[in-house]
DNA sequence: TGTATTATTGAGTATGCACTCAGTAATAGA
DNA sequence: TCTATTACTGAGTGCATACTCAATAATACA
């Protein structure tokens, strides 16, 4: 190999791509501008990537990363189940807050039809974990029986997401919006 | 007025765009597919809606329309908080799975940048009377009082949405996940 | 140091698409 | 029935933009 790819490019890159991304949509960001704010030419960004929608596909994997990163990192393993789902919990939402442009290219993202099957696969491949953690707990009889574990792990980032959207729009109760959703949440999934 | 502008015309057109927008979205499905499908000229597509943009508001108020009708249709105002928010839980949860396009079209466009403001409030103004109802409830202190009542209407949408999914991709568990999904909606906001 | 290989550049190209407009057809009202 | 007004048509236009490519620069390796 002569001349390897730069990863300071790539990230470079990538970066732009979600600023811009946020601020005009998917498909009204051109790959001139992304590239232009990136620090390079139009050239490169297609060594990079083959394609606009390579390029879309690589940031939402890139994204999903670092969101289980966020939420797995210190993941509190010996403590018992409902600990566990509040660091998660926490993680997940304070992610969010700190992350606002991630977060909006990701729900835009979630709904592109330039995502492929295998993107989707690859994206919740890093949340394994979590989900065996609710398995567990089904089985432990923590939680109601009745409900499937898809529905748990959906109903969580439903939530949770809701709860991101209420603090956005009102900063102060950001405590007591992130108390109140994983209560209600929790009393949802629990045996009464 | 000589020769009016024909209600079905801009049905076709709308239920045109909607099929297309689901199956390809909204920047990939160009005005003159659109106009084709819906049996006009592309000409005739710009005499109802200015821009495509205009279109897409449109779509939304018109899709947002039908959602909150089927919610609130028979909607049982002498019965208890419980019945009547099952009520809407139903409607919704058969709604989405009754209209699949509709329902994708709506993911894309809530996240559209091509959505104005004005699109946004009109398409929340025929759900007032369901925040009513929750505000009630809230105060009457059927809910845990405190759980802010935006948390709460964006909670039942947000789990309304994954048991829509859920229910998607595993039909024959249609009733387990609608029942589920409430009964866990209905523990979290009740007070313990 | 020399060379093969690959990255980098940015002007250029080809395509796709939103929107226009001049000609035509339909309809409401007189 | 006549006329003014507006809808309808679809070929055409201009612009935006994803992607290419020939020339050049950088780097790994011998």
């Amino acid at each position: 190999m002569a001349r390897p790819k730069s990863e300071d490019k790539r990230n470079a890159i990538l970066d732009a791509a979600t600023r811009l991304f946020a601020e005009r949509g998917l498909t009204a960001a051109p790959t001139s501008e992304i590239s232009k704010q990136a620090g390079v030419a139009e050239g490169t960004l297609f060594t990079y990537f083959k394609t606009k929608d390579d390029l879309i596909n690589a940031l939402y994997r890139e994204i999903k990363l670092e969101l289980a990163d966020a939420m797995m990192s210190d993941f509190p393993r010996k403590k018992n189940v409902r600990t566990r789902l509040r660091h998660v919990w926490d993680r997940y939402v304070n992610w969010g807050i700190a992350n606002p442009k991630q977060r909006k290219v990701l729900a835009q993202l979630q709904v592109s039809e330039a995502l492929t099957k295998e993107s989707r696969d690859a994206g919740s491949a890093p949340f394994v974990e979590f989900q065996i953690m609710i398995r567990d707990a089904i089985e432990q009889r923590v939680f109601r029986n009745d409900l499937p574990v898809e529905l748990i792990s959906k109903s969580l980032a439903a939530l949770v997401e809701a709860t991101i959207d209420l603090t956005m729009s009102n900063r102060s109760e950001a405590k007591q919006y992130r108390d109140g959703g994983f209560q209600m949440f929790w009393a949802g999934i629990t045996k009464a």
